[in-house]
DNA sequence: GTGGTCTAGACCACA
DNA sequence: GTGGTCTAGACCACT
């Protein structure tokens, strides 16, 4: 797996290493119980500060998206169909981009049909860098 | 319009307040022409220092959802309609909360379902605050 | 003389209105001795505070565009020809333009190709709304 | 690079910041790539506050001239040649400016030889104060 | 009245 | 170390 890190986004890095991990769980490139590189090596690789790479991963733990065990390192959890309440973040990020469009003059159907394309495309979506907030 | 502001978020206030305001222009609670408080005043309602409330409505400005004017102060943009091509900033966040929402086992219906809900309930919806980067 | 001013806009109407006036002279709508408008006619003509339009004229006339007559009004100025020390601000203006456009990677041709065009094309153009400063 | 501002202009300070370091990359004297002052430095060095500083830096990431990373502060960008798109605000900044010279009588050979010169000499040019809006 | 600019500090997030 | 945010005031330009 490929990450792109943009070192002159708004967005920390470690925010961007958590988006990128989750967007490769989402399009299966991650599979569920697949190690991730170690704290150090991933810190190493992509050349920057290995407590930048943890604190991606303790938010992606307490995000209930990997499992991080002593002895092998970080993984993709094995349960993770099991844990389903995205809907809160899920929520609010939506209505704000529903907001967003809805203001703009976009119709529902439009704005769904986005939705549906976006959700489909997981699989070969890039994550362009973007300023979120 | 009730603006609530979450101070210990760790979104900036600014930008709280610009989301907040695109959600009203959303839901149609402020509507295109109408004029918006001074930034003298909604700093002294809300409690807030004057710069930040002029740093919402300087980036509402260049996102075109609001002009300022010198004699009457900010009102929301009249040909806001005319200025949709919201789909690049939409896209990056709906891959990401598609991602995420995969990530976690939801399906491609549900994921529409809430889409659509969460379309529809716009001009209801509260815009909580939650961390979206 | 059509004259159309940007309310929402960072350049002040006065200078708008200078702005636009100055380019009337510069495209022979306004021609050397032609009567302005009074300070009163033009203020109510196009909404504005008379204050406003007065600033404009005091600032043309500074720069000799115009001259002030008590009896007769504003009127453009007969001898403008002979008047010709536009090097300064010339020179200012056109040193930020070009090094905005070299520094964006314009060549020379390119650059005074523009300056050309923009030059003949003085007669039909539009003094378009922009943040000049 | 030596930066002069003047205080008592009507030009904003970090507005009088821009302009120079745009002139410092249009002449070369600031490289692709190389790294600006910090903000607390800089503001320190010419005595203005930071948040001065803050603005003008903004203002040139906004407009594409420099990167601002997290970790190094500003540097000018690599890719500054790719994004060669000024032809809007140049087209209306030439427009007044040579609608000034030819309502004062300059022929188009004079501008044109005055546009050539300026392109030339950007690299000794002194950005001087001046009004330009 | 309006917004724009600026100061001289402070605290925080990031790396 | 870096930039980002915010405050509580001040003064100015514009209308």
């Amino acid at each position: 797996m490929i990450l792109q890190l943009n070192m002159s986004s708004d967005t920390p890095i470690y925010m961007q290493l958590r988006n990128q991990i989750v967007m490769g769980i989402g399009s299966g490139e991650l599979k569920t119980g697949e190690g991730l590189p170690s704290v150090r090596q991933l810190a190493v690789d992509i050349g920057i500060n290995m407590m930048t790479v943890s604190k991606a991963y303790n938010i992606l733990k307490n995000e209930g998206y990997i499992e991080i065990d002593r002895r092998h390192g970080a993984k993709v959890r094995e349960d993770l169909d099991s844990n389903r309440k995205p809907t809160e973040k899920l929520e609010y990020g939506l209505s704000l981009l529903a907001a967003e469009s809805k203001a703009k003059g976009m119709d529902k159907e439009t704005f769904l049909k986005i939705c549906e394309k976006t959700f489909n495309d997981i699989n070969t979506q890039k994550l362009k860098e973007h300023r979120a907030c």
